[in-house]
DNA sequence: ACTCCGTATCTACGATGTAGACTTTACTCG
DNA sequence: CGAGTAAAGTCTACATCGTAGATACGGAGT
């Protein structure tokens, strides 16, 4: 296991991997957004030649499409969890602090799947979605029913991520609300509720918003579905 | 109102504005994507030189936010409606249309806001929250509470509408199912579920999906409020 | 007739993704 | 030990993009 790679000298020419690759890739959007990650700067960043990347990644779509699975492998499931509900909670709160930690990436995470057919996607991004599938058969869903709940699930937590961070600061110095929201441009006349909102916009508790949701749309789909299979036979 | 500015022969140098600029833009996103859009394209559509557009958008990004805005401007939403539920149903309904009606501006309409303080965003992307907010005053609720069942509603409206996007078709012409989604390339051992729900993937119907997840999380939300109301005094 | 100003055009620059030819490196086999 | 090979890395070059800045145009007001 120990790789004889890294003889010259010392350390000299590291040998490069995809995995360096993506990393440092993640590690510049991170700090400072998807626009900062250019081949060119990626390149000098590992002290190698821009082009060198091109036999870690396709293209620059490719190298984006990495790091979003290099963000959702953070995520682990347990479809083995016997109380589905409960693992479902946990998996939405670890995405949910997923996001907030590389916000720059969610874009990425939202949009990309969006020019990809389903089967044509990094594995990696997929693995989830088998995942929760598997946990919800396990706990007794037949697996066209599964897909329903996975749907609203998965749905409702991505609609919430992108609520969130959309809400989130201009200037956290700023000490009055209108301001630190950037509120005071609107128009009073038009923008009357949302202006006298303020004050709740900036005490926005995402966690707990996201676990009453999830309460209600996880009871909700519950009984709806032992609805259903009450009725169509057993 | 006529104006008289359409002189010189024969509609020779219509006057151009921003809603002529703007409608042929989404024209090109809803033909080609978003990356068809140019500032180069978008001029040699008009007729006119590229540079002439900044005169209607200060740069691309603000170009970008004019057509989010443009079709944002089609939903119309009534604040005065009795019925706030039945509302928000249409509201849903009417944005899930123009979803699928401009599949390429998606990505813009959940995007941009990631990159844009609440309070400096298009004004007409922000309409909808002003407008149900209102709805949601209108029927009765404290604004705070209008604030998190906007939010848990439009989160997952939002939610629903990427999910229903990103599971869009591969290739309709194909008729075995698993080609069809591009499915056969995931190896069969580690997605045995998702593979096996080919067909149930197929046949998504977006409508009701949308339809009794809103039935779960507004019941849910009404029952919610008015247990808080009730604890609360009065 | 002359100025002025909103509008449109022209030219030019720096940055980007990436194709294609070339060079370097590390390792294998006779 | 030396020739050969395949992979990894580099160099050069090009088309395309957004847009700054200078310039031209054309009708209104004096």
């Amino acid at each position: 296991m120990a790789s004889p790679k890294t003889v010259t000298t010392a350390g000299r020419k590291a040998p490069l991997s995809r995995e360096v690759v993506l990393a440092k890739a993640l590690e510049i959007v991170d700090a400072e957004g998807l626009d900062a990650l250019t081949m060119r700067r990626l390149g000098m960043e590992l002290g190698r030649d821009p082009m060198s990347l091109y036999r870690y990644a396709e293209n620059r779509a490719a190298l984006l499409d990495g790091v979003s699975e290099l963000v959702l492998n953070q995520l682990n499931i347990h479809p083995e969890d016997p109380d589905w509900k409960e693992q479902l909670r946990k998996i939405a709160h670890n995405l949910r602090m997923l996001a907030l930690r590389h916000p720059n990436v969610v874009p990425l995470l939202v949009t990309r799947p969006l020019s990809t057919p389903l089967g044509l996607r990094p594995l990696g991004t997929l693995r989830p979605l088998e995942q929760i599938l598997s946990l919800l058969v396990a706990a007794g869903f037949e697996p066209a029913d599964g897909l329903h709940v996975y749907r609203a699930y998965y749905g409702f937590l991505y609609g919430h991520i992108l609520n969130e961070l959309q809400e989130y600061v201009v200037d956290p110095e700023e000490n009055e609300v209108l301001l630190r929201l950037g509120l005071h441009r609107l128009p009073a006349k038009e923008f009357p509720k949302l202006r006298a909102l303020a004050p709740a916009l900036a005490e926005y508790d995402g966690a707990t918003e996201l676990d009453q949701g999830l309460t209600i749309l996880l009871s909700g789909l519950e009984a709806q579905l032992s609805r259903q299979a009450a009725r169509s036979g057993r």
